[in-house]
DNA sequence: AGCCGATCCTGGATGC
DNA sequence: TGCATCCAGGATCGGC
């Protein structure tokens, strides 16, 4: 499910819960996801202030008072929400949604505010852990991770550069989180499109013969930094799972232009092509053959 | 070294 | 209606 602006989404949605506030109790209801819980997690948490709540690629960081980081990430189907009281529900449609699928919440965090934070996810994909703060960027998890796409690292040339070499193709290349983080399935197909760029074009078409940065490398990477920001700002995009911790849905699905449209006209102006649908490394690949090079 | 397919898991959509 | 099949926003692993 989640990509960045999904992350990124619950990441501002928990913030003001979370920050400056403690961990009375944590509610572990099975022993794994997809990677075991850490060993005795719930008492390690237990009494514990949130610092500050980042974000790296895909997954969300809790800075602990014990220099300690809670490292989530929510895999194809995790979402958190936020209940206003240990023992309230939510009110209306949002709530009734969220009684459904209470099987599928397997943490709760009650924090010293009464609120309680409900970790849900029905294919387990997501995991937690707790890593050491200094041991973090040395951590076989974070220290391969490439071009973080918000942040000031992402260029053309920096793209270019670490595109270069690789015969593999631009899709591949970009969901390829050791290269550039946080994109997904959706946001690659979104940028191509929005780029001009053939998903199937090799990788290393990006850089010049002389290894300069080609026209190509700067369109994309403003565009990639464009589409995650628009969908950022709508809340990231809600096909099945996603939620705003609020239980709202995002909208940025509103705003795809080839994402699932298989058989639809492409949007852009003066194109006339048809969204294609192929699959590439196992995974389905939304693209407009016309404009599309 | 680097790429591809299989795999973890559940649920929704589709087809017979 | 029921059952089988396929597909899904991710990422790791083994095999080649």
């Amino acid at each position: 499910m989640p990509e960045l602006p999904e992350v990124e989404t619950v990441r501002r949605g928990l913030e003001p819960a979370m920050v400056g506030t403690r961990l009375i109790g944590v509610d572990q209801r099975r022993p794994d996801l997809r990677f075991p819980f850490p060993e005795n997690f719930a008492r390690r948490l237990a009494g514990r202030r949130v610092e500050a709540l980042g974000r790296r690629a895909k997954y969300l960081l809790a800075d602990l008072d014990d220099a300690q980081v809670l490292v989530m990430h929510l895999g194809m189907s995790g979402s958190f929400r936020i209940e206003a009281s240990a023992r309230g529900a939510l009110p209306g449609a949002i709530g009734q949604a969220a009684a459904k699928n209470a099987a599928h919440d397997h943490v709760a965090f009650d924090l010293s505010t009464g609120a309680r934070i409900v970790y849900n996810d029905p294919r387990r994909f997501g995991y937690m852990l707790l890593i050491a703060r200094a041991e973090l960027a040395s951590h076989p998890l974070f220290k391969t991770i490439g071009l973080e796409p918000l942040g000031n690292e992402l260029d053309g040339a920096a793209l270019a550069a670490r595109f270069a070499g690789k015969t593999t193709s631009l899709k591949a290349a970009l969901l390829d989180q050791s290269l550039i983080a946080g994109l997904g399935n959706i946001y690659v197909c979104e940028a191509l499109h929005r780029a001009g760029l053939s998903p199937r074009r090799a990788a290393d078409s990006l850089a010049r013969k002389d290894g300069t940065p080609s026209e190509r490398a700067h369109v994309l990477a403003r565009v990639i930094r464009e589409v995650l920001e628009e969908a950022v700002a709508a809340g990231g995009s809600s096909l099945r799972d996603h939620r705003q911790t609020n239980g709202a849905l995002g909208y940025f699905q509103h705003s795809f232009r080839v994402y699932d449209r298989e058989g639809f006209a492409c949007q852009k102006p003066g194109c006339g092509g048809t969204v294609k649908r192929i699959v590439q490394s196992g995974r389905a690949t939304f693209f407009c053959g016309s404009c599309q090079r």
